[in-house]
DNA sequence: TCTGGGGTCCTAGGACCC
DNA sequence: TCTGGGGTCCTAGGACCC
């Protein structure tokens, strides 16, 4: 058996921690550069907002209902992440950290002295002890039904936060109730599909034949409809090296010079060189891409994107940056007001420790190696940028993102520590 | 005025090989 | 007149997830 531990409106709830006067009212958490909800509280729900909603098109609903909003601090997130996955892992041996608010937990053997039901009840409320985040939990013998059963859990008080899908009976149940648009694995698209073939509930969707199902919806529908079914067949990795690293932003302000585009862009290739060593790979393809505003139909637009490949290997923030300068000035198109920019690493290998080639034109990479070593630990110890490369620049006046609720880096930075008057 | 960021996997189809 | 069969590799784009 699986559970599955999803944290209820994760941001919401964090932010909450810190700010206890918030319980019961309605609070949203915006998207960076404070474009969209991307979390929210059943509260805000019920004042009638949604995940996605341009800020600034429900204005006058934050302000009627006095919602609570907050710019997004995933800095803080993670790091609340990380205390509730620790909490998991001292009690269970084997945990799958999934996302930042959910974690998958094998139960194999968990059930000597109690239910499973009761032993993550006790779990969940250790979590709530420890770190004020409550969770939904969802026990069944696949990690499709585990997640089925965490929103029931979520959605009626008298699971108590666990919710089991432990026999059949109960699995045809949940998969008569449950919206078949909240499958995990069926989206949009093959929700159309099924509804146009007269599948209207999850149950509906596993009763048909498997050779059906391969027919219509491919190798992913199969797996979901034997997850429905009972029989365990998705793996997620718990150790997972990323094989693409991205990083963008919206700017808060369109930008038009060459000067502020390549500190931006130089900025992002420093952020995904740093991701990449954290992740101990190397990588070999730089590719950079901009774009206009294609909000504004009223300006010129513009979107293109390029790539660089090196001939070794590498996690050097400087030849990443290198690479990347190269590529935005063959795309730069002046004239143009750009909104968004990001540089994307592919060719992701893990690194090796000692290699050699015959034709490599940095001779000296050990000790490159070495320097970039202290700039992340100068960079851990006393912030991020604290050591940066002079291209990125100083002032990121010019390209920077909107964030204007942010609440303070409260569990990772020794000046922004909460403060409490008595 | 203001509209997010970061991922994975699969399939089809083209280009190529013998 | 009739014009095969069996592969691999790569990429773009679709679909999905949080």
């Amino acid at each position: 058996m699986y559970a599955l531990v999803d944290c209820n409106s994760f941001f919401c709830s964090v932010e909450k921690v810190f700010h206890p006067g918030l319980g019961g009212k309605p609070v949203v958490v915006l998207s960076s550069n404070d474009g969209c909800i991307v979390a929210l509280t059943p509260e805000a729900k019920a004042a009638g907002l949604h995940r996605g909603d341009p800020i600034f098109k429900v204005r006058d609903i934050v302000e009627r209902n006095n919602v609570h909003v907050f710019s997004t601090n995933m800095r803080l997130y993670a790091a609340m992440s990380d205390r509730v996955t620790d909490i998991l892992r001292k009690s269970i041996t084997h945990v799958e950290k999934y996302s930042i608010d959910e974690s998958f937990c094998d139960l194999e053997g968990y059930d000597r002295y109690h239910t499973l039901t009761d032993f993550m009840r006790g779990v969940a409320e250790e979590i709530r002890l420890y770190t004020d985040i409550p969770v939904s939990v969802g026990i069944a013998p696949s990690k499709t039904l585990a997640k089925i059963g965490s929103k029931f859990a979520k959605q009626y008080e008298g699971y108590r936060g666990v919710c089991a899908i432990d026999t059949d009976a109960k699995r045809r149940k949940a998969l008569s109730l449950f919206p078949l648009s909240d499958v995990w694995g069926i989206g949009r698209h093959t929700l159309e599909k099924l509804l146009y073939h007269g599948i209207t509930t999850p149950l509906d969707f596993a009763d048909r034949k498997e050779s059906w199902v391969r027919s219509h919806l491919f190798l992913p529908g199969v797996q979901t409809w034997l997850e429905l079914n009972g029989t365990p067949c998705i793996d997620t990795h718990e150790i997972r090296r990323n094989t693409n690293i991205c990083t963008s932003r919206s700017f808060g302000n369109m930008i038009a010079d060459i000067a502020s585009l390549c500190s931006a862009i130089a900025s992002f290739a420093a952020s995904c060189a740093n991701k990449l060593r954290g992740q101990g790979s190397v990588a070999r393809t730089v590719t950079v891409f901009v774009m206009s505003n294609r909000f504004r139909d009223d300006l010129p637009q513009y979107a293109n994107s390029a790539s660089r490949s090196l001939s070794v290997a590498t996690s050097d923030t400087m030849e990443l940056t290198s690479a990347a300068m190269e590529a935005l000035m063959s795309i730069f198109l002046p004239g143009i007001r750009y909104k968004k920019a990001g540089v994307v690493l592919s060719d992701i290998v893990p690194a090796a420790p000692f290699e050699q080639y015959l034709f490599d034109e940095i001779k000296n990479r050990p000790q490159r190696k070495d320097l970039m070593r202290v700039m992340d630990d100068i960079n851990c110890r006393h912030g991020v940028k604290t050591l940066h490369l002079a291209v990125e620049g100083v002032d990121k006046e010019a390209w920077h993102v909107r964030s204007e609720y942010r609440s303070p880096n409260y569990l990772t930075d020794i000046d922004e520590i909460l403060t409490i008057k008595i």
